[in-house]
DNA sequence: AGCACGCCGACT
DNA sequence: GTCGGCGTGCTC
C-alpha cells in the first residue's frame, strides 16, 4: 500500500462554510453531487434553513433534482450569486460524518477521479429516504368463494401464527408468488403493513467460542491490545492456511465490541461470506450484518441504516463496504489481503485494502491485514516498521501442512490428447480407492483455450479482442472471455472450409472433467467454476456437498481456491502450475505462489494427511521451488531483490495510462503525443507507449503508457501536469489507473 | 450522469 | 413536410 501520505499533499483544507457576513444576505455552501464533476457546486442556503458539511441535501441540477452532500471547505464563488440556485431540501438521514468526506476526497485524489464519481459509491444505497413501511398479508376474516387448492391451502397454514411479506410468505408456504396474487384478487388474503423487523442483534463477546491454542492467544492478544490501546495502527496477521487466523482476529472483533465500537471485515469476494458467518456466529451467537451489491434494496437500506445508527455493530462486506456511515468505526480487518479482487477495475479504480487502511486511519481505527501469503507490499510495510505483525507458524489442531511434489511434465508425459501424467492418475486412484477426496485444479473455464483448423491453421479470434475464443463444449459455442462474444461452434473452418477439421487445442476445466470421467468412471464428480455455480449460494451448496461426501473427484477453477473447510480432501492435482506464469505481469511469480499455495491448503486440513502434486514443465523455476520448499519468506525476499533495484512496487511507485479510442490510428496518435509530453527528472521514468497486451479489447484499440517513480516521488501530481499539457481528442479516452495490478 | 439542443435521413 | 438518430455541451 502507498502509504497514506501527508495528508496536505491531497485533502482540501477544511474550513469552516463561509458565515454570512454583515450585510449580505445570502450564504452559499458547497454541495458536492453524485457525478463526475470537478468539484463541489454552489448552492444557496435558504432563509432559515441550517446547513453543516456532511448535511444530506436535495438541490436544483439542470431541470432535475439530485441529491447531494454539503461539503468541506469554503464554497469557491466561482458561480456569480445571479446563477446561484436555493438547496431545495435538508433531508431526514444521517449526515456523512467527516471521515468519510475525507474519504471519498482522498480516494479522489489519490486515484485521479471526481470526487463525485467517488461519492457516488457512498449514496449508492436507496436509503435516504425514510423507510416505507413493510406490508404483508393476512387472512381475510371471510373466506371467499373458490376452490382451497393445495397450494392455497399451504399458504393459509403459513399465515395461521400471523402475517408475512410476500416473499417471506412465499417462502415459508413453498408456493410462488403467483399464488398469493391469485389469493389476494379472490380475496383470501388482506393486506397489512407489518412492523419493521427488529435491529440487528448485536454479537456478544463473551460467548463461549472455540478454544485457542497457546500461538493464537498471543496473536490475538496482540491484536486486542491494538484496539484497546486506541489510535491508528496497522498489523499484518500472517498464518497458513488452516493457522485458524479468522478465530484470532475475531478476538480483535470481541475487544472493539467491548468497547463498543464498530467493525468492518472486507472479504475479496462475497462467496467466502458464508463461512464467514457460520464460525462468525460460533464465536458470537448471532450472525453479523452483511454487505455486498447483491443485498435486496431493503435489506441494503435496513442495514445502511443501523450501520449509520451504530445498531449493526460488525459488518462483513465486499469492496464496497467501505463506503458504509459507521458512526464508530474501531476496527478494520481485510480478510485474504493479498488477493487481487481487492483492486476495482471499473468506475473509480481503487484498491479496496489500501483503501481500507486510509479509511482506519481517518477514523483512528485499528486495521488488520489478513493472509497466508501476504502480498509483498504488506511484507515490505511490516520490514520498514510501518505495520505491526503477528505471525501464526502451525497448522490448528496438530494437522500437518500438506506434502507436495512436482511432477515434471517433459518426462512424466500424459498419453496423447490427455491432460493427467501417470503420476497424478495413479495418486488420484489410490486416494478414491481409500475413500478419500481428491481435488484437481485447473484455473480456466471452459473445454479449450484455442479452436485450430488442421487443414489451414486457422485459429478462431474474437472479432472484438486481440484473444481466442474459448470452447464453451456443454454450451456448444465459442466464447470471448474479455467481452462475453460468443458464435455456435462453427461444423467447418470459416477460412477454408474444411469440415471437421477444428481442433481444441489444450485443456480448460470441461475437457478435464471429460477426461476425469473417462479415467476415473465409478468417481461421483462436481465441477466448480463461476460458471457452473451461479449465485452466492450455489458455492456454498457445493462446499456443502463436497463436506458430507456425496462427492469423490472435484474439479475446479480458482474458486475452489477460497478458504474452504474439505475435511475429507487429501490429494489437490494441479494440472497445470504454469499457467499464470506467462505474459511479463510484476506480479506474476508472487501470484502464482499465493494462488497454488491456497489451493494446496485445501488438502488435509483434518487428521489424515493431505498430498499436492503440481504438474509443471518447469520444475526448476522459483516458484515451483518456493511452493514445494513452503519458504515463503525466502521466496518474497527473491522477489523484493528483482524489484528493489528499478524502484518496482512496492519500492516504487507506478500509474498506468490507458489510451483507448474506436480506431487504431486515433490511439496510437493519442499516445505518442503523450509520450512525447512524458514527465522526466530524477526518479521518474515513463515506459511505453506499447499496444496493450489486449491490444483490441472489446472492439477498442488499446496503448499503455507506464509512469514509475521514486517511492518518495508522488505519481498524482506528476500525473496532472502531464495530462493537463496534452490536449485529448473527444473520440480517445485516456484512463488512469494508480497502483496496477492488472497489465491487461 | 442526465437531459437538452441541434442538425441530417426515412416515414405518415 | 415531420419523427428521431445520437454528437456536443452544460449543469452551481
Amino acid at each position: 500500500m502507498p502509504p497514506p501520505r501527508r495528508k496536505r499533499d491531497v485533502v482540501p483544507s477544511a474550513t469552516q462554510v463561509d458565515l454570512p457576513i454583515a450585510g449580505v444576505v445570502s450564504t452559499r455552501v458547497p454541495v458536492l453531487l453524485p457525478y463526475p464533476f470537478d468539484g463541489p457546486f454552489d448552492y444557496r442556503v435558504p432563509v432559515g434553513m441550517q446547513l453543516t458539511p456532511g448535511d444530506l441535501v436535495r438541490v436544483p441540477l439542470n431541470r432535475r433534482e439530485e441529491i447531494g452532500v454539503v461539503w468541506d471547505g469554503a464554497a469557491d464563488g466561482a458561480v456569480g450569486d445571479n446563477r446561484l440556485r436555493p438547496v431545495a431540501a435538508r433531508l431526514d438521514a444521517p449526515p456523512m460524518r467527516q471521515d468519510l468526506r475525507r474519504l471519498i476526497d482522498w480516494i479522489a485524489s489519490y486515484t485521479l477521479s471526481f470526487p463525485g464519481d467517488v461519492l457516488a459509491m457512498a449514496l449508492r444505497v436507496n436509503a435516504l429516504q425514510p423507510e416505507p413501511p413493510l406490508t404483508g398479508w393476512q387472512i381475510a376474516p371471510q373466506a371467499p368463494n373458490g376452490r382451497l387448492t393445495e397450494a392455497r391451502q399451504k399458504v393459509l397454514a403459513a399465515l395461521a401464527d400471523g402475517n408475512l411479506g410476500g416473499a417471506a410468505l412465499a417462502a415459508a408456504s413453498g408456493v410462488s408468488s403467483a399464488v398469493i396474487r391469485g389469493m389476494a384478487d379472490a380475496g383470501w388474503l388482506v393486506p397489512v403493513t407489518i412492523a419493521t423487523p427488529p435491529a440487528f442483534a448485536p454479537p456478544d463477546p463473551d460467548h463461549p467460542g472455540p478454544l485457542l491454542s497457546p500461538a493464537q492467544i498471543a496473536a490475538a492478544t496482540q491484536l486486542c491490545t491494538a484496539v484497546a490501546t486506541g489510535g491508528f495502527s496497522v498489523t499484518l496477521l500472517e498464518g497458513v492456511t488452516g493457522s485458524g487466523k479468522t478465530e484470532v482476529y475475531m478476538e480483535a472483533i470481541a475487544a472493539a465490541l467491548r468497547l463498543g465500537r464498530q467493525t468492518l471485515v472486507l472479504l475479496p469476494e462475497i462467496a467466502l461470506s458464508a463461512q464467514f458467518l457460520a464460525r462468525f456466529t460460533a464465536r458470537f451467537g448471532v450472525a453479523p450484518a452483511v454487505w455486498h451489491s447483491n443485498l435486496s434494496p431493503r435489506l441494503r437500506r435496513r442495514t445502511w441504516r443501523a450501520v449509520a445508527a451504530g445498531a449493526a455493530m460488525v459488518v462483513v462486506g465486499a469492496r464496497s463496504a467501505l463506503f458504509l456511515p459507521f458512526p464508530d468505526l474501531g476496527l478494520v480487518v481485510v480478510d485474504e489481503e493479498h488477493e487481487t479482487a481487492f483492486k476495482q477495475e471499473d468506475g473509480v479504480v481503487y484498491h479496496a485494502r489500501d483503501m481500507a487502511i486510509v479509511r482506519a486511519r481517518l477514523c483512528a481505527a485499528v486495521a488488520v491485514l489478513v493472509s497466508a501469503t501476504p502480498s509483498l507490499e504488506s511484507l515490505t510495510n511490516v520490514e520498514a516498521g510501518r505495520y505491526a505483525h503477528a505471525h501464526l507458524p502451525d497448522r490448528h489442531g496438530g494437522a500437518t501442512m500438506p506434502g507436495i511434489a512436482l511432477v515434471d511434465l517433459r518426462s512424466d508425459m500424459p498419453e496423447r490428447g490427455h491432460f493427467l501424467a501417470p503420476i497424478l492418475v495413479a495418486e488420484i486412484n489410490a486416494t478414491l480407492a481409500r475413500g478419500e477426496q481428491a481435488m484437481l485444479f485447473l484455473n480456466r473455464r471452459g473445454y479449450a483455450p484455442l479452436t485450430l483448423c488442421r487443414a489451414c491453421g486457422h485459429r478462431m479470434q474474437c472479432p472484438n479482442c486481440t484473444a481466442w475464443l474459448v470452447e464453451h463444449r456443454a454450451r456448444k459455442l465459442l466464447q470471448c472471455h474479455h467481452c462475453g462474444h460468443n458464435v455456435p461452434i462453427p461444423p467447418a473452418c470459416p477460412e477454408c472450409g474444411a469440415g471437421h477439421s477444428l481442433t481444441p487445442v489444450g485443456p480448460g476445466v470441461e475437457r478435464i472433467t471429460e477426461e476425469a470421467a473417462a479415467t476415473f468412471p465409478d468417481a461421483r464428480v462436481l465441477v466448480m467454476a463461476s460458471d457452473t455455480l451461479i449465485g452466492p449460494d450455489a458455492a456454498a451448496e457445493a462446499a456443502a456437498r463436497i463436506e458430507a461426501r456425496e462427492v469423490d473427484l472435484i474439479i475446479g477453477t480458482q474458486i475452489v481456491a477460497k478458504g474452504w473447510h474439505f475435511p475429507h480432501l487429501t490429494l489437490v492435482g494441479v494440472v497445470d502450475a504454469d499457467l499464470g506464469l506467462g505474459g511479463g505481469d510484476l506480479r506474476a511469480a508472487e501470484r502464482t505462489v499465493q494462488l497454488l499455495h491456497q489451493v494446496a491448503g485445501r488438502a488435509g486440513r483434518a487428521d489424515a494427511p493431505g498430498r499436492v502434486l503440481l504438474q509443471t514443465f518447469s520444475p526448476e523455476h522459483k516458484v515451483m521451488q518456493a511452493l514445494l520448499s513452503g519458504d515463503f519468506s525466502r521466496f518474497m525476499q527473491s522477489e523484493a531483490a528483482e524489484r528493489r533495484p528499478g524502484n518496482w512496487p512496492p519500492f516504487g511507485r507506478l500509474a498506468a495510462l490507458i489510451v483507448s479510442a474506436d480506431s487504431a490510428d486515433a490511439a496510437d496518435r493519442a499516445a505518442s503525443e503523450l509520450g512525447r509530453a512524458a514527465p522526466f527528472g530524477d526518479g521518474i521514468t515513463v515506459l511505453g507507449p506499447a499496444p496493450a497486451p489486449l491490444s483490441i479489447l472489446r472492439g477498442r484499440h488499446c496503448r499503455r503508457l507506464l509512469l514509475k517513480t521514486r517511492r518518495d516521488i508522488a505519481v498524482q501530481p506528476v500525473l496532472r501536469t502531464w495530462l493537463a499539457a496534452v490536449p485529448i481528442r473527444r473520440d480517445v479516452r485516456v484512463d488512469v489507473d494508480v497502483d496496477p495490478v492488472s497489465f491487461l
